[in-house]
DNA sequence: ACGGCTTGCTCGCGTTTAGATAACATCACT
DNA sequence: AGTGATGTTATCTAAACGCGAGCAAGCCGT
């Protein structure tokens, strides 16, 4: 486990040698990190060699990240594609972190069965996190309970009269009407995850 | 048998680390539960350490809840949901481990800006994880390079007489055929998230 | 080759913070 | 009164983090 320092230290590295195609000297980190001795510097390094995230020969910008250990749980985070311009970089190199992308009190994961919250890019077999909630605000995507029988993903719209629309992301399909005492919610829909 | 006390300072913990990926401090879980004092929260720790519930090490943020379903970076896995039935329980329990979901070397994310591949589910917005790559096979989605100058993520299929199309997953685009030479994959498309 | 420079390494020291430990107070309930 | 759950204050230890001096090895220019 990395400390905090630590961790920033082996971020630092990381991007230095994507941006510069060359490992960092000591006091190059000191300096990106606010730390004015080669000293501590070089004790992190040793941290982090000992732990094996990085391998160091004795050469100058001896360097190198072993990518085999990579901090669990985060993704180096490059920039935006869009169709027709090139990639656009993200200014300083961010980490996305899995973790707290999706932690929350109360989460919990379903696997989707089913088209029909397609046009909601929710597609058969993709993983949906949901937290649980008895109530919801209309727009939101919800897990509905409906006679106690009938459990679907749908967008959820209360309407006037008592009646509770559960609206499908699919134009083959149709929104069903309920009066709203025989439709209960059981969690939103916080986010949604595919893997190829 | 834990004390009333004893059970808030445990259930505490496995919130705090659900939601924040990391053990708290001594000192948040007293501010959390009004204990102004380091040293009964320490108390309570070891009362829990010794009934089994968590470990500890002597490292900062060292504690360790047992159960292994309060572990950062997993979701509790719940079951199917489908279209006109109700969830499908998994039988038992299992977690759903987002770190090893999208875990690979070379990888990164990239944030998708444009609607080219709506119908693949791949939304304005939506994360997506990349593998580094020089070649992919036909049906891939890639991010390629055109003439080293725009990037686009597409579908790619490799066709007689060295042509390559880059396919969108959008009915209102068409596909981009090129010469081999002018195409060149950077990554492969392995994983896709989104977060509402 | 020589000395000066840079770079990396080793070492000792200090500060801050967090965890460990102990002595003692309060309250409820028997 | 006695017991146990709960809380407070104070103190000690260790970790994390930082500074800087000094040393050895390689680089460079006169």
């Amino acid at each position: 486990m990395l400390s905090k320092r630590e961790q920033a230290v082996y971020e630092f590295i990381c991007q230095f040698i994507l941006e510069q195609g060359q490992a960092p000297l000591l006091s190059e980190i000191g300096e990106g990190l606010g730390i004015n001795s080669k000293g501590v510097v070089h004790r992190y390094l040793s941290a982090l060699e000992e732990q094996g995230y990085i391998e160091r020969s004795k050469r100058h910008r001896g360097i190198r990240v072993l990518d085999e250990q990579v901090s669990p749980g985060t993704l180096p985070l490059m920039g935006r594609i869009a169709a027709g311009q090139p990639i656009e970089a993200v200014n300083d190199q961010q980490q996305l972190d899995l973790n707290s992308l999706f932690a929350g009190s109360n989460r919990y994961a379903l696997q989707v069965k089913g088209d029909s919250m397609v046009e909601a890019g929710i597609c058969d077999g993709d993983w949906v996190v949901i937290e649980s909630a008895q109530t919801a605000r209309n727009g939101d995507i919800v897990v509905a309970l409906v006679d106690d029988e009938d459990a679907t993903l749908k967008t959820i719209d209360y309407r006037a009269g008592g009646q509770v629309a559960l609206i499908p992301s699919n134009s083959a399909m149709e929104a069903m009407v309920y009066p709203e005492e025989r439709v209960q919610i059981q969690g939103i829909l916080k986010g949604q995850l595919r893997v190829y």
